[in-house]
Order: C-alpha cells, then structure tokens, then sequence
DNA sequence: GCACCTTTGAAGCCG
DNA sequence: CGGCTTCAAAGGTGC
C-alpha cells in the first residue's frame, strides 16, 4: 500500500536543494555552457540511478539496474528508493548530503495541489500546519511531517521568523501555537519575485483581496482589539494580500495536518467518499473547513467547528450534478429521488486528479512566463511552458516528476477509493461530450475551419476574421517570444534560445516528445505549431500552414535533428532522463526530435485535418 | 456561462 | 497490449 514510507522523499526540501530550486533561474546561463552542463546531466543521471539505488533492497534495485527504465516508474521506484534511503539518514533526509547528490533540485510542492486545500485555508488552518512543523518537525519526524517539510522547504529557513509574524496570529485560534504565520513568502514582492513565486500560482480566487472569507473579515488584535491593517508591516512586502488573502494562502497539506503525535497517514480503505483519515486528527478549522465544504458524512467527526465557506480547490462541487439532481426532481418519487439525491450528495466533491509533472511545472513557471512576455492567453503561455519543458534538463524534469509522483501518492492515500474514472466520465460528463462530439466532428471533417493564423499564416493576417484578427496576439506572441528570446531572468527555457542552437541539452521531455505524438498523431497536426512561430516567426514556412510536414517549422528550427541523433526518439520512453545511451552535447532540443518524428510519422499528418 | 484553446502526463477505456 | 480519450491548470476568447 503506497505510503510515504519512511518519510520517503521527504527530505527534498532542504535548505540546500531550495537554494539549487531558487538557481533554476540561472539556467539560461548554464545553457551557455551546455557542453559541461550536459556532462554534468550524464553525472546527474548516473547519480540519480546509482545512489537511488544503493538501498539495502538490493533485489529488486539490481534487477531494475539491469533492465533499461521503462519510462517513468523506474526512476519513480528509484527516487522512492532513494528518498527514503535519504530519510534513514541520521537527518532524517532532511539534508541532502553526499550520498543525495544526485537531486539537485528541491522538492517544492505544488502549493495548489488540486486535492490540497491549500488554497481555501484559514489562516487558523494553516497555522495548525505551519507551527507544529516548525516546532516539532524535527522531534516529530514523521513521513507526512518530513514531507510537510519537503513540501515546505520555507518552514526551517524561516523558522526564527516565525515569531515575528505573530502579528498574524489569529486570536481566534485556540491555542498560542495556532499563529498565523504565514511565513513562507509565498505571495511576491511587487517589485521582487521571490524564489518560491513560480510555485505560487494561486488561484485569484483565493487571493482576492476584497472578498476574504467571511470569518477573517475582522481580524482584530488579539491586545488592542482593533482590526489589524491589511499588510502587517513585517510581511507586507511579501503579502500584498488583504489580511483574508493573507489568511488564505495556501498550504498544500495545511488542512491535512495532524496534531502533534498523530498518525500522518492511515492508510482506510472507506474511498474516497470517505476520503479523511478518521485518525487524522483534524484541527477546528480544517474541520470546519470540511464541515462547510462537504455533506456531513464526508467530514469527519469533530467538535467545536465553525464555518469557514472556503472553498476547496481540489474537491470541487460539480453544479451540473446538483442541477441534474433538481431536474430529476419531479420525475422521480419522493424516496427513491432522496436515494439518488443522497448518491448524489455523496458524489458532489469533485476531487480533481493529481497534477502530473507537467503541470505542476506550469504552475510553477506560468507566472514566470506571463512577466517575462507579457502573454496572458493561455494557450500561448501553454506552448511556451511546453517548449521550456522540453528543454528542462532531465534533472529538472526528474523534480517535477517526483514532485507529480509525490503528489499521485499522496493523493492515493487521500482518496484511497478515488480513481480518475470519477472524473473521467462523472462529473463534467456533458461538456467531456460536447468536447469529444466537436473533436470527432473536426476530424471527420477535414475543411472544418481552424485558426486563422494557421489557415492563412501571419502574413495574410487581413485574410483573418475577426476574431483571429483580434487574435493579433498570435503576432504579438510572436513578438513577445522575441522580446522574451534568452532573457538573462528566464528558467533556463532553451524555448526563447534560437531554436537552431546546438547547444540546447537533449531533455527527456523531448525524447518522450515523439512518442506522444506517435501515439497523438492528431495533437501534431491540430497544433499551430507554437514552435514555429517561436523560432522563425517571419517565415514563411512557419506562418504557413502547418500541415504538410516539410511545413512544420519544426523542421526549419530542429531539421537534422532527428537524423542526428534518432536514438533521442527512442530515449522518450525515458521521461526522467534515464536514456540508455549517455546523452550527448549534440543532442538537439525535443523540438528536433518532433520535427524528426514529425517526418517519421507522415501518417500522423495525414489523418490531420487541415487547417 | 460554458466551451475552446494549448501544453504534457497520467489514467481509463476499448478493441 | 496498443491506441485513443479524458482530465488536470490557466486565462483570454468566442458563442
């Protein structure tokens, strides 16, 4: 039964590995010296291999050192291997030492974790979460406290700050260790990104200064009894929130945090309908939270709650299902419709999948990439973020993937019972439908109109319609990608390096590239191709069409890539990094790989409709 | 107000 | 088992 066994992994948020997170910004500058760097990634990797699995199970370890990784779930079992070997340390992991060497990166959680209330916290909430991990994390060393820790790296670097942001405190936590303390900067600067920010990603809704929780519109001075302004001073600079906003950032696991002493993570077997550990000892906000947000049979037992009505980013109530309940309403006899009302009830939380790794680097860097080009759109941002994923190293990678696995875990023993299927066709049924209907639709017709911009290509922008001419944004994408090229502050995204650079490191991601869209050869062709307009935005062949591969900018920007090296097509089976021919300084960007395996794969263009 | 766009990865479903 | 589909985040955009 999956558990955070040992505290595996929880030993990710040393101070250290947060300082290696925070240098991930100087990337770029590593990538100018891509030669070392890639010598350093195959370091990297055999330390990632190696010691991960140095552990005492040595059977199973040595087996898997002799079979190459199958995709992910090796390095998964390695890093677990690895994280909890780290948590028997006499540090309990905490640190990375020299037999940890091989993770360079910190293990900073996804702050808005889906099936985390982090976001819909009261600050009495996270203080249950943040003073005992301060105060006891070390005595208490338990799998889920290392893994606060690892989750909050924060905790212990700003442990004597603590105390002086007992300006926080909520007077109406119950006890003096229930501070509101907040400490993890997480809300930036105006004018000073802090290094976490990339991980604060919030949700405007839970940050919105002007509608804090009912509960915390009267934070009051616990001595003089006079509402306190909205940015104590010694925290203003990182919280520019309202005194609600401040209450609300979000802890991932804030309301999950046990009382002192109590067992972490029980593992019940009750799914996911019951999906809080019984045995967790659930403080008086994390119940009133859960009392506000769910039925009751859905929050567990506890006194002296009170209502907090924020919501609950991970478990969202469905209104398509409360509505279909009212439809059902008078078509169905009073019983059996309280019957299947009640089913219903119990199904109303939506508990949303866990972000894989991906996502959570979106999370993370979207901020990053929207101040950086000043994009807003989405979708664009999305093309970006998935260009600098690819050309993240394989270590970068790998802490996102152990991040995304951490979080699959840990979800796993939230909702025990829950499964994707939940989602898959339950909650957003309808619109997963018209969804599917519209893609089915497109693809059986292939003159369905697209994308302006794909259809006529930038330069014939006044063939556009209107709304794709308002769409100049794909111009100002453009423009914005070249006012974003390598700028000295970027993540280390090779996507605003000249995509032609030789010098870009091979990265997993595009190795596993090739492979998605061999298997979604459809996502390829239906793409606008953002690489395109990323690396020849004036030409031609990048504004025409991407339909016909020798089309595609991909093959402007990577051609000869695959050529190259087509072994990297293969190597995507190894989305951690984990290739099985030591990575090379010639290796091209995943890019390259795509335009190769965009040559490979003419089937794939084929059955694309055109655009 | 909902769906789409756009990305990758995980997981479910289906033949 | 391979291939396909859906969903996860996010915010502008369209209808």
């Amino acid at each position: 039964m999956p558990q955070l066994n040992g505290g595996g992994g929880d030993d990710l948020g040393a101070n250290d590995e947060m300082i290696s997170f925070k240098d991930e910004g100087e990337q770029e500058e590593k990538i100018s010296e891509i030669s070392s760097a890639e010598r350093d990634l195959a370091d990297v990797k055999s330390s990632l291999v190696n010691e991960s699995e140095t552990p005492q199970n040595s059977s199973s370890d040595s087996e898997a050192e002799r079979r190459p990784p199958p995709r992910s779930e090796s390095f998964r079992d390695k890093s677990r291997d690895s994280l909890e070997d780290a948590a028997k340390r006499p540090d309990g992991g905490l640190f990375k030492g020299p037999a940890y060497g091989g993770y360079p990166f910190i293990m900073i959680p996804d702050l808005t974790s889906p099936y985390l209330p982090n976001g819909s916290l009261s600050p009495t909430a996270r203080t249950c979460v943040n003073v005992p991990l301060d105060l006891h994390l070390a005595s208490c060393c338990s799998p889920f406290m290392q893994y606060l820790q690892m989750k909050w790296p924060l905790l212990d670097v700003q442990a004597g700050s603590l105390q002086s942001r007992q300006g926080l405190k909520d007077t109406r936590s119950p006890s003096p260790a229930h501070i509101v303390s907040n400490k993890v900067p997480v809300v930036q600067h105006p004018h000073h990104v802090h290094p976490l920010t990339p991980l604060i990603t919030y949700s405007n809704e839970h940050f919105t200064p002007g509608n804090p929780p009912p509960h915390l519109q009267a934070d009051v001075d616990p001595k003089t009894g006079i509402p306190r302004p909205p940015h104590p001073p010694d925290i203003s600079p990182y919280y520019p929130l309202s005194p609600g906003a401040v209450g609300q950032i979000p802890h991932p696991l804030g309301w999950l945090v046990p009382q002192q002493g109590q067992p972490v993570y029980p593992i019940t077997t009750g799914g996911f309908r019951h999906p809080y550990p019984t045995a967790l000892t659930v403080n008086a906000s994390m119940s009133s939270f859960l009392s506000s947000r769910f039925p009751p049979h859905m929050v567990p037992p506890h006194h002296s709650l009170h209502t907090t009505g924020i919501p609950h980013p991970a478990i969202v109530t469905p209104t398509v299902k409360q509505e279909s309940s009212q439809s059902d309403m008078g078509s169905l006899h009073s019983s059996k419709h309280q019957d299947s009302k009640k089913e219903e009830e119990k199904k109303k939380p939506h508990i949303k999948k866990p972000l894989n790794a991906f996502m959570l680097y979106m999370k993370e860097m979207r901020a990053k990439v929207v101040a950086e080009c000043t994009l807003k759109e989405s979708a664009a941002i999305n093309q970006i973020l998935g260009r600098r994923w690819h050309a993240l190293s394989r270590e970068e990678q790998a802490k996102y993937y152990e991040l995304a696995r951490k979080e699959r875990q840990l979800h796993m023993q939230l909702y025990p019972g829950w499964s994707a299927r939940d989602n898959y066709v339950g909650a957003y049924g309808k619109k997963k439908k018209r969804k599917r209907e519209k893609q089915q639709g497109e693809a059986n017709d292939l003159s369905a109109p697209k994308k302006c911009r794909a259809r006529f290509g930038l330069d014939q922008q006044n063939n556009w319609c209107g709304p794709c001419r308002r769409k100049k944004k794909c111009i100002r994408y453009i423009q914005g990608e070249g006012s974003c090229v390598s700028p000295p502050s970027s993540d280390g995204s090779l996507l605003d390096s000249p995509p032609s650079s030789p010098a870009m490191p091979d990265s997993p991601a595009s190795d596993s590239k090739p492979q998605t869209e061999q298997t979604q050869p459809l996502s390829l062709s239906l793409k606008p191709d953002p690489l395109a307009r990323i690396c020849v935005p004036h030409s031609p062949l990048a504004q025409s069409p991407a339909r016909k591969p020798s089309a595609l900018p991909v093959t402007i920007c990577q051609n000869g890539a695959e050529h190259a090296h087509p072994h990297n097509v293969l190597q995507s089976s190894l989305p951690y990094g984990l290739s099985l021919t030591q990575p090379s300084t010639s290796f091209l960007p995943s890019h390259r790989s795509l335009a190769g395996t965009t040559q490979l794969q003419p089937l794939s263009l084929v059955t694309k409709p055109l655009e």
